[in-house]
DNA sequence: CGGTTGACAGCGT
DNA sequence: TACGCTGCCAACC
């Protein structure tokens, strides 16, 4: 994980042509890929809201599994757009994905910027803050 | 071309 | 109530 390694190899057809996303482009087919719509997702989760991996991947359609939106946060950080990943986490409210933060405390200060009490890595009053896109969207 | 891993979730035991 | 296995799709080796 996390080998940033340019595939040289077959390239999925075409390269990538410098679009946005570097080599985490999916297919680089076509765009619209679940990528962009976890994206696009994640950005409307309102301020001192937080969203599940499964809420995510029920709004965006019912094939896609909550590991894939995983992948997809993964590339957040080489989106052009600033994703708050921060607000994404598993089903317990826990910053499971904090690891995978520039600094494993950014993804909590982020949070309890926003005025969400973090405790132990875990969302506090997670029910309350909750943020279900299949119904609030 | 095939097997394994991954920021999970849901159901079964 | 707690722990374990399976399922999902895509990328990596």
């Amino acid at each position: 994980m996390a080998s940033p390694k340019k595939k040289n190899k077959s390239a999925t057809t075409k390269s990538n042509s410098g679009t946005k996303l570097k080599q985490l482009d999916p297919s680089g087919k076509n765009s619209a890929s679940f990528f962009e719509q976890v994206y696009d997702l994640v950005e409307q989760i309102p301020k001192g809201r937080v969203t599940t991996y499964g809420a995510i991947a029920r709004s965006l359609g019912s094939g896609l599994s909550a590991r894939m939106v995983g992948w997809a946060l993964n590339g957040s950080f080489l989106s052009d757009r600033n994703i708050p990943a921060q607000r994404v986490v598993n089903r317990n409210g826990q910053l499971s994905g904090k690891a995978h933060f520039p600094t494993p405390t950014r993804m909590q200060e982020l949070l309890e910027k926003e005025g969400i009490t973090v405790l132990n890595d875990t969302i506090q009053n997670f029910s309350n803050v909750f943020w279900d896109p299949a119904e609030e969207l």
